[in-house]
DNA sequence: GCCGTTTTCGGCCCGACTGTTTTCAGTCG
């Protein structure tokens, strides 16, 4: 079968990394290293292009096309076995390790002989890194902390572990202070916290020090520390040039770097200070991050977007999509009730909505199965939209007759059709089965989209953030039916879900699929969840008119009846 | 290895901080 484009990444990766280990040019490096994410990140598969079209890819040439049709009919490539006989197995992984570059593991490898994590920790307990030029004790130390982080696994944070943190680091900051990075770009996972503050470098450095684990290095520009087992970084800089400041600690780098090509073509070089004249050399400060962009002659780009993936080329020719803006959402479009697992009445549902200004809420609650704690059956929902009718009367905030029915095993729906007669909006999930494999998941997953009673499919790839994988789907073909069938996927805004992630919602958003956002609130509080739903929907490109929570009530309904 | 209304060769983002150093290499973001 095929290789997919996350395995052609990890192929293109992989040569990046050994070949860095070996010394070679750096450049060289970057070109694999920034193919591998080029790939990752395509909208459509590279197994169905020839080299022509491989070839028009940004940072892809003639050589690196060549490998990728290799990798998609053998999973493999020659250069990348070639080069994993120059070294032992277990190298690339030391790459991982904080503090660890590719000029230390070729050291450690060819002066002590390590080939992989054990080996490394034996020669610093043994003190023999010490005993290399250049190295000393911190180092070893370093080192050893580093192998320690590595064994307990330092995956991405959840929103839901990043947000309080960040508070935390953000209320001990005396002054003012924003956060940056990727929780600003809104990504679903979080590396490490950025900050930006105007606050006195010495006094921020004491007052972080009060609360972080550990205090990783502090000087005149930044001060990062370790707290909850996380790395944040904190850049000290003032009114007059936080524009390019948070511009550069926002990132991603690879925007950053795009973004310095396009000052560098113009005859400036932008740093996080400001714009420099290349001729003059005269620095040009910035307050906001839009001036910046005008400067460089583009439009704003809204930090959702700051990918290097075809944002900046659209911005110089000021031609970005409007994106779909928090104030355009109507209703939330999956909630639970305490008519199945959730802790909220319908009235209180319908509070809820009011009080966020919504015209409606879907009420979507589990249908009666294995494995589902008080799900309902056909008479039970047939009672609850009796009840929602009811509730509508009055409330400021109209129900949506809803349910989350389960797509069993085989493809077929938890509920009989003519008990999904009733509902204004049927979402459709996986909550059982999670191991099948891929080929019977997708055309399970498929079979519900056939479905003409299913409006939207919820939490497509079940995954769970640090706790469960996305279940083996092909999405691509998911998309396809979904774009066919004119069902819409979900993107679940809860943040251990965040499901759709990025990457398939821009891939749906090109295949002109609907998107649902829902918090899959099951409390009150989860309503507000929905922030994230919508900046995954922004980092997906989608434009009001992609997203179903657009929709005025009669345009939602209308469309079943 | 990629790329080009200055180029098909010669460039390739830029700066902070640390450790081990007598002036800088390596790592990181």
């Amino acid at each position: 079968m095929d290789a997919t484009n996350r395995q052609v990444a990890e192929v293109l990766a992989e040569i990046g990394a050994l070949l860095e280990i070996l010394g070679e040019n750096p450049f060289k490096v970057r070109a694999y290293a920034r193919a591998a994410e080029v790939v990752g990140h395509l909208g459509r598969s590279v197994a169905g292009m020839d080299r022509d079209e491989l070839e028009v890819l940004p940072g892809i040439g003639k050589a690196i096309a060549e490998k990728i049709t290799e990798i998609v009919e053998t999973g493999t490539c020659r250069e990348r076995e070639r080069l994993r006989e120059a070294m032992p197995p277990g190298l690339p992984a030391l790459l991982d390790l904080q503090g660890v570059g590719p000029k230390t593991v070729r050291r450690l490898w060819k002066d002590l002989g390590v080939g992989g994590l054990d080996d490394l920790e034996a020669a610093a307990r043994g003190h023999r890194i010490r005993t290399l030029r250049g190295f000393g004790e911190k180092k070893e130390h370093e080192i050893l902390r580093a192998v320690g982080v590595a064994r307990r696994g330092s995956e991405r944070m959840s929103l839901t572990e990043a947000e309080p943190l960040a508070d935390l680091l953000l209320a001990a900051i005396p002054g003012e202070a924003r956060v940056a990075g990727s929780l600003r770009r809104g990504r679903s996972t979080i590396g490490d916290i950025d900050i930006v503050t105007l606050a006195p470098a010495a006094e921020t450095a004491l007052a972080l020090a009060g609360v972080a684990d550990e205090v990783i290095d502090a000087g005149e520009k930044k001060v990062s520390v370790r707290i909850g087992g996380r790395r944040a970084d904190v850049r000290f800089t003032a009114p007059d040039e936080i524009g390019a400041m948070l511009l550069y600690l926002t990132g991603s780098k690879a925007f950053n770097i795009r973004l310095r090509e396009v000052a560098r073509s113009a005859g400036m070089r932008l740093n996080e200070y400001g714009l420099t004249d290349q001729e003059t050399g005269g620095l040009r400060r910035f307050r906001t991050e839009d001036e910046v962009f005008a400067a460089l002659g583009m439009s704003p780009v809204p930090p959702e977007l700051r990918e290097d993936r075809g944002e900046v080329e659209l911005a110089l020719e000021g031609a970005l999509p409007s994106l779909v803006d928090v104030q355009e959402v109507r209703g939330d479009l999956h909630v639970h009730s305490d008519w199945s697992d959730g802790s909220m009445s319908l009235e209180e549902i319908a509070a809820a909505g009011e009080a966020r200004g919504y015209e409606y809420v879907l009420v979507s609650d589990h249908s009666a199965s294995l494995g589902i704690a008080r799900g309902l059956d056909a008479p039970g929902l047939a009672r609850q939209q009796a009840a929602i009718e009811q509730v509508n009367r009055t409330a400021g905030c109209t129900l949506l007759a809803g349910v989350e029915v389960d797509i069993i095993a085989d493809g077929r729906l938890g509920l009989p059709d003519e008990a999904l007669e009733g509902c204004d909006l049927v979402i459709a999930s996986v909550h059982s089965a999670f191991g099948q494999d891929e080929d019977v998941m997708t055309r399970r997953v498929i079979a519900a989209i056939e479905n003409r009673r299913v409006d939207i499919i919820g939490h497509p790839t079940g995954r769970i953030i640090g706790r469960r994988p996305p279940v083996a789907v092909d999405m691509e073909r998911v998309i396809g039916a979904a774009a066919e069938n004119r069902t819409a996927l979900e993107i679940n805004a809860s943040p251990g879900r965040l499901d759709l992630d990025d990457i398939y919602i821009k891939q749906a958003h090109e295949r002109g699929v609907r998107l649902a956002i829902g918090t899959d609130a099951h409390a009150p509080s989860e309503l507000a969840n929905i922030r994230y739903g919508l900046a995954l929907a922004r980092r997906g490109w989608c434009g009001p008119g992609d997203i179903l929570n657009t929709r005025s009530l009669a345009d939602l309904t209308g469309r079943h009846g």
